[in-house]
DNA sequence: TAAAATAACTTACATAAAGTAACTAACTGA
DNA sequence: TCAGTTAGTTACTTTATGTAAGTTATTTTA
């Protein structure tokens, strides 16, 4: 058990290696947004969804804010932290462009 | 169901949030090296690392080369596709560093 | 020559994570 | 009052991952 990688690198790692966390941090670049947006956008279920939440809340990537309208309006948004996670997508993106296949079986 | 994400980013998003992918390609960075190798690095088990590199196989990432030596050595290296995602694990890395504490509990 | 070691896996079993679908609570408009 | 919307939660099933031991081939050591 050597061990010999970063602890911050690998706990960045577990992070995105956390099935949606990408997908939902991605969504959110495109701005504040409802939780049934970002559920029909990326195709997550609800439970998983507010797990991922809280879990990106408590991490200080995402912020969570309640607006008292009628109906209640709760909206989700990236914090600094959370935007500076944006160039790691874009590279995704652009290897994915570059190297993926459109068609898939 | 919305689903208005590409199918390529959606696919590479799969990709590494798969548990030790990010991982696995990182230590390949440091060069071609073989499975105990690997193993003991990221401290990942053998049967996890066998199944994640016959997909990264599969997927034209990682390439697998075996020197009939005595004893018998199996390399994995990285193939173009898999260097060209050098700048995803590069972008994580500056990420963890920024953002991310030295000390965790 | 037999026993122990190493590399590269695989198998069996246990636990954790994710998916599915239905349910709740508070409100609203018809 | 009934159906609809938002933001979830709960119960249950399926899939993924972890742990530890076993396998095959070869090689080194006693």
């Amino acid at each position: 058990m050597d061990k010999s990688i970063c602890p911050r690198f690998d706990k960045a790692m577990s992070l995105i290696s956390q099935r949606w966390i990408g997908l939902i941090i991605y969504q959110l670049l495109s701005g504040p947004q409802r939780f049934c947006n970002i559920e029909a956008a990326i195709g997550v279920s609800g439970k998983v969804l507010s797990e991922r939440l809280k879990d990106l809340e408590n991490e200080g990537i995402v912020k969570r804010e309640i607006y008292p309208e009628t109906p209640v309006r709760i909206e989700y948004s990236l914090t600094d932290k959370g935007l500076a996670f944006e160039p790691v997508l874009r590279d995704i993106e652009n290897w994915s462009q570059s190297w993926l296949e459109a068609e898939s079986q």
